[in-house]
DNA sequence: GCCGCCGATGTGAGCGCTAACAATGTGACC
DNA sequence: GGTCACATTGTTAGCGCTCACATCGGCGGC
């Protein structure tokens, strides 16, 4: 019924059980004859390492917990599944524990079932301001790291630089002559939301442009085109900047209503290069985050808690990089 | 430094260890009084039980695993969320093994991955040709089920009725005056793709429509752009099924650029109903699939196997529904 | 030639839990 | 009051593995 044991292929290879978990973790003591009978009992008898059986013992499995909310979302299903990919290089697997609401009752929530299953550590993708404070009451002495979330919490953190990216789209546009950015952003109680109209206003004055008031959207096309619509009514708005791709969409399609051209009357400018940008009408100028270099920190720095112990308190932010297309131009004159 | 154990809790509850399981499980046999104390030295040591104990004495983890290639894809995504959704609920977590071909070889070194951790089931979201191969080799013993695989194969198997959905959609048009409808098409080697194009041409066959040549993209919007250039040179065609939703908005774009107007003169029909569909230019009619259900279904299958034992092999489709937006109208007369 | 050392292997215990069975206690019933 | 059935609890073994330590040769040094 049950697979073969360690014991079965110990017996097999003519040794004891223990040299058989020697050959298993690379343990260096072995003689080279030894191992590869007990390498051709594994294959003869199709073994295979009880991976619960390990964690029992050494009180963690090989396996890293990931806290998310809402992984449909083009970000964070990205970042899961490069988080994924990574963990799977260093021989870890991945469990997923999303979560309806981002609060302290389900995040705490998801962390105990992870630390049920004694996960090596936890990634918790907690990009709302509600998330914050659940991070503090969690056990201390599991390696744990977050990704997009609050800068002011004394956590390990790894971040897509925000504020950068929404610098360069800004000073893209103002650079392109523009007087001044409008900006649609995401919602309020996300801190990428957050980052990018701080990156935004930070451009603008830095250049010395009126801040227009902000337009408020939650990151779907449909708000996008609320937004839109708004804004198509107002001669004076020649460049826009939105805080995701979907966003742009949606503001595209309305400006397109309006009769408004992009770029020759108004510029736009999104984030998060989602792979349809390109294809939008017309083509996105926006700003792409590095998923795969979040999930390599991530895990980086996941991996050295493990490794150590120790509980780090360090942050690390990745920037993103503008790519241009043409959704942009000089206003018109 | 190790949390509590079970014997912990028996000790300070005045029971013995086998009585702190019974609660857990929700044994029957247990007096309310004691059951009580039990669980307040539970919630006194902050007590969390150790899954991977019970996984090595019980034989089976209450985790299931999936296997899937491109996570990142909409399509994969959502029906990734759903599954974890929907295993919550069932008291089961999920852990992902992405990989980066589905061959032979590459799955069956996932399910490997995940039999070491000694999965209760495997959930294998396998839509291509190359993947199907690999499903009949695997061990018999472990309740599987495969989403949106071959129907050929004798494997428990969950599926969007992607003929139907197709079937839907050109008939759709057909139903609004236009003599035929072109197809764009997603790779070869997937069900997904084959399972639309047969739609369309019994749909087609029929209502008696001409069958005009597949035109073969690979679900980016890059490529529907490709072959909406070409389909925008050709004064015959009014309308335009697509394979998904993103190869539309490449196609949209290239009948944009070349001067064609949507719905006006050509109109078209997307698949996948991606949640910014509703905001490409013009709105997209197009089918979506439930993905939900999808995963409702599949962990039924899958627990049905946990629990009797036994490898059943059924199969069950679920229906998608047309969105009907602005992006269909009658041809130019 | 004896000692000590080191590389290779084996032995035993125990991680925290569940399953099977044993051992109580409790009440119903004759 | 004795017996039986049943509810409740305890005892023991062992899941498959790793860790700490014991053992056993062989080899170099004096």
């Amino acid at each position: 019924m049950r697979g073969p044991a360690m014991t079965d292929v110990a017996r097999l290879a003519g040794v004891s059980h223990q040299t058989v978990s020697r050959v298993l973790n690379g343990h260096p003591n072995v003689r080279e004859q030894t191992r590869l009978r007990v390498q051709a009992a594994i294959t003869e008898l199709g073994y295979r390492p009880n991976r619960a059986a390990r964690a029992l013992v050494t009180g963690r499995s090989q396996v890293i917990g990931v806290v998310a909310q809402n992984t449909t979302l083009y970000g964070p299903a990205s970042l899961l599944a490069a988080l994924e990919q990574t963990a799977a290089e260093e021989g870890f697997a991945v469990t997923v524990g999303s979560v309806r609401d981002l609060d302290r009752v389900s995040i705490s929530a998801a962390v105990e079932r992870h630390l049920a299953h004694r996960v090596a550590g936890i990634v918790v993708i907690a990009p709302v301001e509600s998330a914050g404070e659940a991070l503090e009451h969690l056990p201390k002495d599991v390696p744990l790291v977050t990704v997009d979330g609050d800068p002011r919490r004394p956590v390990p953190l790894v971040t897509v630089d925000q504020e950068a990216g929404a610098r360069e789209a800004t000073r893209h546009l103002l650079e392109a002559g523009h007087r001044t950015v409008w900006h649609v952003s995401g919602p309020a109680d996300w801190f990428d939301s957050a980052g990018r109209i701080e990156g935004w206003r930070e451009a603008l004055r830095a250049a010395g442009a009126e801040v227009p008031p902000l337009v408020p959207g939650d990151w779907s096309a449909a708000s996008g085109y609320r937004c839109g619509q708004m804004l198509a009514r107002m001669p004076e708005v020649t460049a826009i900047f939105t805080a995701n791709d979907h966003l742009a969409l949606g503001v595209l399609r309305a400006l397109h209503e309006y009769g408004r051209r992009v770029p020759d009357e108004i510029s736009v400018v999104g984030f998060d290069d989602v792979p349809e940008a390109a294809y939008f009408i017309p083509p996105l100028t926006t700003v792409r985050p590095d998923f795969a270099a979040v999930a390599q920190a991530s895990l980086d720095l996941l991996l050295a808690q493990i490794e150590s112990g120790a509980v780090g308190e360090l942050r690390q932010t990745v920037a993103p990089t503008l790519i241009s297309r043409q959704s942009v131009a000089a206003p018109p004159r």
